[in-house]
DNA sequence: CGTGGAGTTGAATACGATCAACACCGGTGG
DNA sequence: CCACCGGTGTTGATCGTATTCAACTCCACG
C-alpha cells in the first residue's frame, strides 16, 4: 500500500478507535485483520432525538455504538412508546428479526443523545468469523448474555412491584439512570411516567 | 463392531430417534454421525410434576424435550410461582446461565406432563460442532429465535392487557393452551389463576 | 368413599393509570 | 436581556383493572 493511501486509511481507522479496543478485548485482532473489517463499517453521528430505524421498515445494519445512547422502542396502538432497550457506549443494536428475515421492523431505534455510531452490514458475524475465528463464538455468548439479561427482566416483571423494579433499574444500569430522561425508564419497566415520578418521591431520590 | 454390539447400539438409537430426526431436519446427520454422538447423551423419563432442576443448584445438562412437556419457572420472595417457559417436543431447555458459568440456577426445572428426555453435557455445541460442522450456528439461530421469542413477549406485557395477552398466547402456542393446566398459563402471562378464569368466562371459552 | 388440587365465583381491596393543573428548565427569537 | 415556548417532571383526584381472600364445586386419584 502506498504513503498516502495508508495514511487515509489510518485517518478511517482512528475514526473506530472504539470499536477496535472493543473488538480486541474480545478477539485479540491484529491490526491487518481489523483494516481488513474496514471497507464494511460505515460510521455516522446522530442527533438526539433522531431515528435511525422506523418500525416497518426493514432493518438493515447492526448498529456499534461507540458514543451517546440509542434505544429501541415500539408505539402501541395508542400511541404509547415502551422502550425494549438501551444501548450505551459498547452495545450493539438491531431488530434482529427484521435484519435476519428482512421482515419490517418491530421496533424503531433512536438517539437518546448525541450519539457516534457504526453501522454493519447484516452478515457482519460471517464476514468477522471470516477474518477472525472465534467471532461466532463472540456473537453466540453476546446473544447469550442478552437473553439472559431479557429473562432476568421477564422475571422481574412477573414478579415484582413497581418500585421494586424501578429500584432493580438503577442497580442493574446506575449510569443510565442518571443519563436518560426519567419517562424512558418509565417506558422500560413498564410504569406510566407520573406513576414513576411518584415512586421517586417516596423513595426519596435526590434529583441530578 | 461385533454384532451383539452393534444390536445393542441400535436399541439406544431407537430410544433417541425424535432427538435424531429432529437433529437431521436441522443439519443432515449422517447415522455415523448421529453414533459417534451417542456416548454423550443420557435419556431419562420423568412423571408429572417431577423436578429436574431445582432452583439454587446447578445446571449440569441441556435437556432435549422428545415426548411431553416441562417447563421452567422461578419462585418469588411470597411463594408465589412464574413460568418463565414452557418446552414441550423438540423443545431444548436448560437455565443456560447456570450451566456456562456454573452458577445455581435462578429457576427450577419441572415435568408439567409425563415426559421423555434426553440429558446433553454442558459442552454439546462444541461436541456436535466438532462431529458436524454447523452446529454451532444450528444453535445461534435457535438462540435468536429463542429472544425474538422473548422480545416479543416483553413487548406483549408492556404494552397489552391481561385478557390481550392470554389472547395472543392461545394464538401463538394453541396446542399448549389445552395440555398445561390453566394456572401454569396465568402464571406464565402474568396474572392471578382466579383473573385468567374470569377472562375466560368473559371470553366464552369452552371448556375441554 | 374421601381427600386434595384445580377451577370458578363473589366481595373487598390495592395498585397503578388516567386526566388535569402547574412548576421548572433550556432554548429561541424578539 | 427578557419573554415566550415546548417539553419534562411533579402533584392531586379519580377511575379501572387485576389481586387478594374466601367459599364452593368438580374431578382425579388414592
Amino acid at each position: 500500500m502506498k504513503g498516502a493511501a495508508k495514511r487515509l486509511l489510518s485517518i478511517f481507522v482512528d475514526m473506530f478507535e472504539v470499536f477496535k479496543l472493543y473488538l480486541n478485548s474480545k478477539l485479540r485482532l491484529s491490526e491487518k485483520q481489523f483494516e481488513e473489517l474496514v471497507p464494511f463499517i460505515s460510521s455516522k453521528t446522530l442527533a438526539r432525538g433522531e431515528i435511525l430505524l422506523r418500525a416497518g421498515e426493514v432493518c438493515r445494519h447492526t448498529t456499534f455504538v461507540q458514543q451517546g445512547c440509542l434505544r429501541s422502542f415500539v408505539t402501541d396502538l395508542k400511541g404509547k412508546e415502551h422502550t425494549i432497550n438501551f444501548a450505551p457506549e459498547n452495545w450493539w443494536l438491531a431488530d434482529q428479526n427484521s435484519l435476519r428475515y428482512k421482515v419490517p421492523a418491530m421496533f424503531s431505534i433512536e438517539a437518546v443523545e448525541e450519539s457516534d455510531v457504526l453501522l454493519l452490514p447484516a452478515d457482519i458475524i460471517d464476514i468477522l468469523e471470516r477474518i477472525a475465528p472465534g467471532a461466532m463464538q463472540m456473537f453466540g455468548v453476546l446473544n447469550q448474555n442478552n437473553m439472559i439479561a431479557m429473562q432476568k427482566r421477564l422475571i422481574n416483571h412477573l414478579s415484582a412491584t413497581a418500585d421494586e423494579r424501578y429500584l432493580d433499574f438503577i442497580e442493574t444500569y446506575p449510569s443510565l439512570a442518571l443519563r436518560v430522561p426519567q419517562k424512558m425508564i418509565a417506558s422500560f419497566i413498564g410504569v406510566a411516567p407520573e406513576s414513576l415520578s411518584r415512586i421517586r418521591g417516596q423513595i426519596g431520590v435526590r434529583r441530578g
